[in-house]
Formats: structure tokens, sequence, C-alpha cells
DNA sequence: CGACTTTGACCAGCGC
DNA sequence: GCGCTGGTCAAAGTCG
């Protein structure tokens, strides 16, 4: 009798336990699917994230191009329109010029000459002395290959590159001699604008994407350090210069100015370099911006400042406008680090030429870099803020979708972000080119 | 062998 | 005209 009620009630013991594991089983199981769906749900609004840094980027690229289309058209000379310029293959690349393109007449001039090449570089004033007016900054162009620009079939006698550099420079002067006027000035200005780029870094040069071949070394007057010059070697006749020389102040800065327009496609990583000069050369010629405007207005900014050539002890001997792009004090709290110029690139080929490509590295491992700082127009704000402050949070986007607030909201706001965008960009052309800069970097960025 | 660097020479501009 | 200086050339050397 005993035993029977032992039986049972071990039974009943088991049956409770069967029960217990099920019902632990099902709870498992029931939080494993919630977990599940919270992934999915954390996976759909990450791939919402991604799709809305998408759309801005394209818009904001849209934008741009749009803005810069004009520009364009005008640059690119007959010559270089009878070519087939939609090289598709070459839609990555592009043509990022600093200075003043060539009007069509002087095209046309040139072309007389048949040296295209002349055109392309920063010598306008050689053709022609009227002025059509200076088209300076981001000059975009499509897949405008090196074979385009430069043909050899066009040019029965092309001469050895030192003969061109040659005849341009003494064209270059005798323009400058015989130039009268106010035009003069700018002229000059336009076709000699240098930016120098002042960055931390312990390597021999700074690695911004672009070929360079060094071709002279010399100890300047007042720097122990010697001043070392390479010029562009993506294309032949690219008239790129730039000079490397270590700060007298402090050896860790590296002083890199750049001087001239690439003519020829730049590999996308090049082109956050080019950019980012040219929209600082643009500010430069453009005289929109004084220094303290700039900084006025684009705080976050590394320091710009015109100044004359920062390793010339002589200012005197170089009349050329140089805009100092300060980027070893960049405020370490700013986000806009993502311009910070890395001193971790590794040796490229091995003959001591750096042509890895240029990387922004950054603190926060956001996808999206923060550019240009906090505050002023915020991603997340729907208030319509002056556009004025022209500074823009794109990075704190995370929080907007971390709110996951309903999509109405999120329409609006998106929209208030977009027309609020669309006045800050239209507002400021060298807003516009910093802004354009800071895409290409961060395009630059992801895609390597 | 080609691409790149090194380095002395050369050239042009500028001031005296 | 001379000397100084910045910028460039080009031959020789180096490297992979």
């Amino acid at each position: 009798m005993e035993k029977n009620l032992d039986n049972s009630i071990s039974r009943a013991n088991n049956h409770e336990e069967e029960d217990i594991k099920k019902t632990l089983k099902d709870d498992e199981f029931k939080s494993a699917i919630a977990e599940v769906n919270e992934i999915k749900l954390e996976n759909a609004r990450l791939k919402l994230l991604l799709q809305q840094i998408e759309k801005d980027y394209t818009s904001l690229q849209t934008r741009f191009f749009n803005i810069c289309q004009p520009d364009l058209k005008k640059s690119i000379s007959p010559t270089c329109t009878r070519e087939n310029i939609a090289d598709e293959e070459e839609s990555e690349l592009v043509s990022l010029r600093l200075g003043r393109s060539p009007s069509p007449s002087e095209s046309k001039k040139v072309d007389k000459k048949r040296s295209y090449d002349k055109t392309i570089e920063d010598y306008p004033c050689c053709n022609d002395q009227s002025n059509d007016g200076l088209k300076l900054g981001l000059d975009y162009s499509t897949g405008v290959s090196e074979s385009d620009l430069i043909k050899p079939s066009n040019d029965p006698s092309p001469g050895p590159t030192s003969e061109v550099v040659k005849t341009v420079k003494r064209c270059d002067d005798e323009s400058v001699k015989k130039d009268t006027g106010d035009d003069e000035v700018s002229q000059l200005n336009v076709k000699r604008a240098r930016v120098s780029v002042r960055t931390k870094c312990d390597y021999p040069t700074i690695n911004d994407g672009c070929q360079w071949r060094k071709y002279g070394q010399k100890i300047s007057r007042g720097n122990p350090c010697p001043r070392s010059y390479y010029r562009c070697s993506v294309a032949p006749l690219c008239p790129v210069r730039k000079q490397v020389q270590r700060c007298l102040e402090d050896m860790s800065i590296l002083i890199t100015t750049y001087e001239g327009t690439h003519n020829h496609s730049l590999p996308i990583e090049a082109t956050a370099m080019a950019s980012t000069t040219s929209a600082a050369a643009s500010m430069l010629l453009s005289g929109s911006s004084t220094s303290s405007q700039t900084s006025k207005n684009f705080p976050n900014l590394p320091n710009i400042s015109k100044t004359t050539p920062l390793y010339l002890s002589n200012s005197s001997s170089n009349p050329f406008p140089t805009i100092t792009l300060d980027f070893t004090t960049f405020p370490t709290t700013s986000s806009f680090t993502s311009f910070n110029f890395p001193s971790n690139f590794q040796s490229g080929s091995g003959s001591g030429f750096l042509s890895n490509s240029l990387s922004f590295s950054s603190p926060e491992s956001t996808i999206m870099p923060k550019i240009l700082g906090s505050g002023g127009l915020n991603y997340n704000s729907t208030s319509t803020l002056p556009h004025h402050n022209n500074l823009i949070n794109i990075g704190s986007s995370q929080k907007q979708f971390d709110t996951s607030s309903n999509k109405l909201k999120e329409d609006s706001s998106q929209q208030a972000l977009t027309e609020t965008l669309t006045k800050a960009i239209t507002s400021d052309p060298s807003f516009q080119s910093v802004l354009a800069a800071a895409i290409s970097s961060m395009v630059g960025a992801t895609k390597t």
C-alpha cells in the first residue's frame, strides 16, 4: 500500500519535473524568439539607417554636382567634347581642378597651338587676355581619360615634358609682364594659388592617394630641413607639384604645399586631398572668406589662413597666395576628426613612393563620421535653424533611429533637414566646397 | 629593365 | 652687373 503511494508520488513528481522542464524550454524558446525578433528589428533599423545615409549622401552629391554642372560644361573645351568622354570605365574617377578652367575661347586658341595639355594647366593667361571670369574651386569632369586629354596625334611635334613646362613658364612670365589692370593679380593668383597643408606626420610625406615623383631637393634658407619637390606622376604631363618640408618650429609637423591642377582623372582615394585643397583654394581665390570669417563660419575646420608661404623666409620672392590648412591643431573633442590625416600609412611599392590610399581615421567607430563639428545645423533637429551656422552634424543620426519614433515624424524631420541643408548649401559657395571635400573624404575613407 | 631617388648644375627672378 | 635664392633639370645611382 505504501509502495503504491510512493510510486504514485514519485510519478507525480516526475510529471511535475517534466512540466517544469517543458515550461522552461518554452520560456527559453520564447525568449530566443523574442531575441531573434529584437535582432530583426535592430537589423531593420540598421538597414533604415544605412538607406538614410545613402540617400543623404546621394542627394548631397547630386546637389553638389548640379552646382558644379555649369562649370563642368564650360570647363570641357571643344577639343575635349569632340572626344568620347563618356568613358564608363572611369565612372568612379573624378577630376578635381584647382584654379581657373580655360574658357572655350582659350581652348580654341590653344588648340590652334596644338597643345591642349597646356590649357588644362594653370596658365590660361598665356592665351587670352580677355577675362571670361574666373571659374574657381571644384571643377568636376567625368571620365575624361588622360588619353582623351593628352592627344599625341594632335601634336605632331610633342616636345619633352621639360620643354612644355619651360614654354608654359615663359608664356606665363610674358603674360604677367604684358597684363595690366586689376585682372593681372587675380589671374596670377588663380594660376599660382597654393594650398599648404600642415600635418603631424613622422613619415617623409603624407599619403594623399596620388602618385608623386620626386624631382628635386633643396635646403632652403632659414630652415635646415631640406625641402623636397614632387610632381604628380599619374599623368606624364600633369602640372601639379607639391613641396614637402618639415616645420622648423616643430619637426613633427610636415608642411605639404600643393600647386597646380590635375589634368587627369584621379583615383577616388586621391580626391579627398584634391577636393580639400581645391576647396581651400577656392576659398582663397574667391575671396569670399577671410581667415576670421572662415574660422567663424567653420569653427571646427582646421585652422585656415591666407599666408605667405610658410617655408619662405623671404616672402617677397614668392608673390603667390598660399592658403594654409592646419591639421595639427585639431581640437580633439571636435567631431571633425574624420579629416585628420593619418600618419600610420604604409609605404607603397617599396620604392619610397607612397601610393596607398588616404584613409581618414576617427576615434569614433561610426560608419558615418561626423563632419564639421557639433551644434548649429543638426541632423536631428527638426527646427529651422539659421543656415548661417554653417555646421552640419550628420553623424548624430543614430539617436534618431534609436528613439524609434514613428515614421511620419521621421519624414517631416527629414524634409526639414533637407530644406535646411539645401539652404545651407546653396547660400555659401565656400561651404559647398568644404562640404564636397568632406563628402569625398568620407567616401574615400569608407571605400578603402 | 623600368621606375624612382639623389644630387650637383643650371636657370630665372629679385634686391642691392 | 653681381650675388643670393627658389625652382627645375638631368645624369647617375638604387631598387625591386
